[in-house]
DNA sequence: ATGGCCAATTTTATTGGA
């Protein structure tokens, strides 16, 4: 079973991209971030066209989180665990087959110490809070957009950004400390080196220079993580016009 | 080759993204 996870940035402005990149590589589960559509602006039936179900949680605008897959979704949720009240759409869960799947769009953060800051660290407590109560039921994968680049090797230029947004101390513990909950990063366990990178601004030719980082990731539970046969990013995603400024994130699982 | 911001809306500026 395929796994992959791109933030599209606007379902509508990348739908036809989308659609051809769904019939080439055929991933079972695809998690979608930004995808700043409310959600009878969802394109449910052009989807279920191309053989795929759709459960998803929009807004007007900005976020915005989905999940696609080949078979049904059965006890979707478009909320963190806990009973708190987040206008902002950037969490949706759903059973597939005998996993549960989580999409997600961390916040941005905007600097470090701002306001956007502070939610984005409380939003990560929480985010760790429900997914450990998740991890007890069985299989478990956390896609989507972090917006943190975990270690020095997921950034084109490490002391450039060091302490910046996306790289700062407390971003990173955050990282790790869903991690400690027993969730493991799939792409390394594949692939160790460095430039190996999911988002290029798109600003100052940062693609073709592949000044980017790694904020998007794929992560498994321990003991679905041991059935992770490969990964990857599929960064001919970024090439071209009109693309979404991240490229796919994937993980294939066999035995599921 | 992959190319010098982009997307949505509040629309000819502003806001947010990362």
């Amino acid at each position: 079973m395929r796994i992959a996870s791109w933030n599209i940035n606007s379902l509508r402005r990348r739908q036809e991209r989308f659609l051809a990149w769904l019939a080439s590589t055929k991933p079972e589960v695809v998690c979608l971030q930004e995808t700043k559509c409310t959600d009878d602006q969802f394109p449910v039936l052009d989807l279920k066209a191309a053989g795929y179900h759709s459960a998803f949680h929009g807004q007007k605008s900005y976020n915005g989180v989905a999940i696609i897959s080949k078979a049904e979704p059965a006890d979707v949720r478009a909320s963190l665990c806990d009973e708190e009240d987040d206008p902002q759409a950037r969490v949706i869960a759903a059973t597939i087959g005998d996993v549960r799947v989580y999409s997600v769009y961390a916040p941005n953060g905007q600097a470090v110490g701002s306001p956007a800051y502070e939610y984005k660290m409380k939003w990560y407590a929480r985010l760790r809070n429900c997914l450990q109560r998740e991890k007890r039921e069985g299989h478990l994968v956390v896609c989507g957009d972090f917006n943190v680049a975990p270690k020095d090797e997921d950034v084109y230029d490490a002391d450039l950004w060091r302490g910046a947004i996306m790289c700062s101390d407390d971003e990173r513990r955050a990282f790790e400390a869903l991690c400690e909950i027993g969730l493991v990063d799939t792409l390394r366990l594949h692939h160790r080196e460095t430039g190996l990178f999911s988002w290029w601004d798109y600003r100052m030719l940062a693609f073709p220079k592949n000044r980017g980082l790694r904020i998007d990731a794929v992560l498994a539970s321990e003991a679905l993580a041991a059935q992770c046969t490969a990964a990857g990013i599929d960064r001919e995603m970024r090439k071209g016009r009109e693309t979404s400024d991240h490229a796919p994130v994937w993980a294939e699982f066999s035995g599921t």
